[in-house]
DNA sequence: CCTTTTATGTAGTGATCGCTATAAAAATTG
DNA sequence: CAATTTTTATAGCGATCACTACATAAAAGG
């Protein structure tokens, strides 16, 4: 490590022609509208922008492309449960907030609807996008774990379990058209027991 | 209409090779199993033990074998709502019943876990077979929605939406790895309220 | 200036996709 | 028997897939 990797630290070669940032977003966007099987290299390059080889040069391939757009998605628009979790003072409040939250979310973008991970792992996707979606499932599912179990919750993993259920339900039925307002008025029906 | 098309009259031609039923059988686990998209139409011939050109004489086209394949499937063993549907006498005891169930129907084949239907609608899977399925999808929320109204619950529509959430959810839950054992318990949490 | 490094656009690669042209095979009909 | 009908297997169609070899362009270092 002699050359630093700062950030802006001018490197040597011809300067990239587009905004990997915004490249990332425009990958994500086709990917979670029509899933990773759906967009071809051709489609993603063509969205940026750019040509294949530039997309190869910087993200290594369309596995390695949805890998990255994964995790960012799981760490930013996916993770809106987090701050929902860290700052509940009861169960009921803490899954209220959370599915209507979800609701919210999965529906709000007309084109990229429910949850990418959760669309991944349920449909016929190729494997390697399943692959790189089960981790990201799996730690949900701790930290809903590990949420319902700070809130006293007796049954803390069925809890997580009824919850993950019930998020990929309304991803499924966000995806299959459904409004906001019949998700909400089904959400109504809905009670979680404490035991 | 000279020549009846009764099932066990004797055709002209070369008798065919295979069980046409049995080859949709073997279709549909396929298609259940992976999902349209990662079924090659050699995929499915090797299975059915046939070539390519008997698979389309038989069945037309790789989305039309798929249309049979998802239509037998829903009023097959993706129908198991229908019977309990019919005999419920109140809105609990469908409910707990229809859900129950689910869960033993999307994890009894290892192989073939969650809905064919809710699957093919909630991934991102080809047009076609998103086509195929939605009709389909649909008639179960209105039979959803007509058991719910038989059964004098006040919010039929919303009630059937719950249902059809909790089912996809579980779907890809059971998709996803989960056991019958997790689902279940994340069940007992989950109350539908009449009001 | 020249060299080095990285990104770019053109133009492909082999593999696989859904699908089919063609002719031989296997049955019924007359 | 020959004619007709349907299915069969072989072989390959054009299109698209993920991916890349190659030469050029554009920057920094010396």
């Amino acid at each position: 490590m002699t050359t630093k990797n700062i950030q802006n630290a001018r490197l040597r070669g011809r300067p990239r022609k587009f905004d990997r940032d915004a490249a990332l977003t425009k990958a994500w966007r086709s990917f979670h509208a029509r899933g990773y099987d759906q967009v071809s290299v051709a489609d993603l390059a063509a969205d940026i922008g750019i040509n294949p080889p530039s997309l190869y040069a910087a993200f290594g391939s369309k596995a390695e492309l949805f890998d990255e757009v994964a995790m960012r998605y799981a760490s930013g628009p996916g993770n809106f449960g987090g701050e929902i979790s860290a700052h509940a003072k009861s169960v009921e409040e803490w899954v209220v907030g959370l599915l209507n939250r979800a609701i919210e979310v999965y529906t709000q973008d007309s084109e990229c609807r429910g949850c990418l991970i959760s669309a991944h792992l349920s449909g016929g996707n190729a494997a390697e996008a399943r692959r790189a979606c089960e981790p990201l499932q799996q730690a949900t599912l701790e930290a809903l774990t590990s949420t319902a179990t700070r809130l006293n919750h007796p049954r803390p993993k069925a809890l997580a379990h009824a919850v993950s259920a019930l998020m990929a339900g309304f991803s499924a039925m966000a995806r299959g058209g459904a409004s906001a307002d019949e998700l909400r008025d089904a959400l109504v029906l809905i009670n979680l027991v404490e035991v």
